[in-house]
DNA sequence: CATGAATGAGTTTTCATTCAT
DNA sequence: TATGAATGAAAACTCATTCAT
């Protein structure tokens, strides 16, 4: 028994260290990929941040592709977090548009990195089941979005079976914004307020086009 | 002299030939980008859609990435080519940034395909040489487009000196949404009126965050 | 104690089969470079020749060039090692440069691979970084057996800052004529009293001149 | 007759400019394998620089390992031009031996583009035809040398079947020597006196091993 | 489990040679 | 005959993945 406790916080302490590690892996993996894009970005390099050995990589996950996917659920999972709340603030139709909207543009204001994930990780749709998994993983995130703002749709004489539509342009608007400020180098600090009116602007464009 | 006209109208058929070729893999280069992704599709299958032989791409192009930054540098002309008119044409403030964006968003819409490069092209620019020359090809673009649309800063209340902001917005918007579409294969043929309204009540969550 | 040892000669093993993998390398590297031809011979047919995956080639060497480069280093070194001593023989100055010669001529007689390889390195030098690196190795080569007769410089009445000179004339004539005798098939068991009765008529003609 | 003449000198003009073509194409083609080595030098290039298409090059080459045979013919013809006339001249044993040597290093020293040539070219007898070739031309040279010195052979006891290790001796090191000061940059300027007295010495060193 | 050395399929790129004009 | 565009075999090199320790 007293050796039963150290032997249970001995295994704890291993099991630790070892989610340590693929934090580490996630963490390091996302800066590299944000930075020096997808396919530039290598396994060891990644493992290498993380300060593991390179083989390490591949008991944490199966193979690279799946190590994105894990990536894009990761960032997704984290914007639902903060877009779920909005959905249950009772507002009227646009409000609740508007602000799911909202907490989409400011998630990625914030994380280029998360945007230059998400906006390469798209490249991969069309190969093997990684591509597939990453695709499914946006487009569950797409029907949750969807759902949330769905109660907006009809008021809004949106019709309902096209709600993912408008989560697709919360989200790849955003994002694909964010990623062009981060690699381009431009417009990253663009306040707040020039954004809300450049985007009254467009939508003007858009009414009038 | 009979024979003068034929020499040099065969020398020019070579022209002609060559040119269709270079023409062929630009063509058939697009598509692939944007089907398989930059870095699925490998030279040789551009070579072989195009039909001609491996090494004749190296004759036309000194490398993968400077093939890349032509197929950028085209797409880019070419909606140019569609921007300018709109920006000669007598409106208000609000109507001519309302008229580039639309011109922006219908460009990516009708060509998907486009979308993709650009998004994607968007990750090489860390790299080398050709990737800086995307980028720069890109920052002209925004340049042009920012003075096109410089004469309705002013009047709608945003900083003459941050029309690259506006510009980034319309091509990063509109290009990143159609390229999530056309990855995702959601929302692709979603009608302008829309595409229109959902403008709209983004702008109206921008505006009320 | 029982498993530290054999885990740190497990390590010790590990890292013995690598260096004997380098080891490998270098020898049926060297052999391949002489009989094939420096360019003739390829990666893949040396780690086929070392019993070695063709990508263990370059965790060893960061390029066909520097294995080259490597190579010469080799045996340069090796040359050294039984140039040197001669140099510490207290000889007057005629023996002392005839000492140094006469072990450069014995050394590329009993290994004209290691003069094949010299000859043909020499043809890297105007290449990239690891062909100046051969040069500058062969030109430290030449420094140390300046440095080495130069005491016998004076007496002879050479100009001092000449010595360089004599070390090349060593060097070049010996690995020259016995990688002439390899490729052509002619003359490499020529007995040592013949080569050096040749020198001798050969210095009277320069004399003569 | 009128248009006779015309027409035969027209075809002697034709002759005489393709002639040019070959030879400047040698000359320029001699220059470049020294400077940048037997394989950084592209055909390209020397067709570039005689001012020909590359195209044309084939018309008077079979193949660029042919066209280095033919260099090395040249180079080997010229060299022989020079060294016959020494064995005509009636001398002693000693002295035809050391006129024949000293035409060679003679030769080399105010032509290190040839020396570098002759090198290089060794180290492709292994390959196909035209390397056998090469040989083949190398070892005739050689062979005629050692007919010019035989005379001097018995005199000096030196076995009548061995006069090829002569040539080889006279050959090989005064072509070395220049190729490696010509690649190394160094030495190159010695004055004939110093290598006059180079070789004494090293002779010694022989003599004395 | 962690590690890093070994691996080879796969990629870009080169360049001598061919051939239609 | 001269030309230069087209060609594809071949080479160096990369890197995700495996596996012995």
């Amino acid at each position: 028994m007293s050796n039963q406790t150290p032997q249970t916080s001995a295994g704890e302490a291993r099991r630790r260290k070892r989610q340590d590690a693929a934090r580490r892996l996630m963490e390091e993996g996302l800066k590299l990929v944000a930075h020096k894009g997808l396919h530039a970005c290598k396994v060891e390099e990644i493992t290498r941040a993380a300060g593991v050995g390179k083989g390490t990589f591949f008991t944490h996950f199966p193979s690279k592709e799946a190590f994105v996917a894990r990536l894009v659920d990761q960032v997704l999972s984290d914007l639902a977090r903060r877009v779920r709340p909005v959905g249950l603030m009772p507002t009227e139709a646009e409000g609740l548009l508007a602000g799911v909207g909202s907490v989409h543009l400011r998630y990625f204001q914030l994380r280029p990195e998360a945007a230059a994930l998400i906006s390469q990780a798209c490249a991969l749709v069309e190969d093997g089941q990684p591509g597939q998994e990453i695709r499914a993983r946006v487009l569950e995130h797409l029907g949750m979005v969807g759902e949330l703002v769905a109660p907006a749709a009809e008021p809004l004489g949106w019709p309902r079976e096209r709600v993912v539509d408008l989560a697709l342009m919360l989200l790849a608007t955003s994002c694909g914004f964010y990623w062009f400020s981060w690699t381009l180098a431009v417009g990253q600090d663009a306040p707040p307020a020039l954004v809300d009116r450049l985007g009254r602007v467009l939508a003007r464009g858009l009414r009038g086009a």
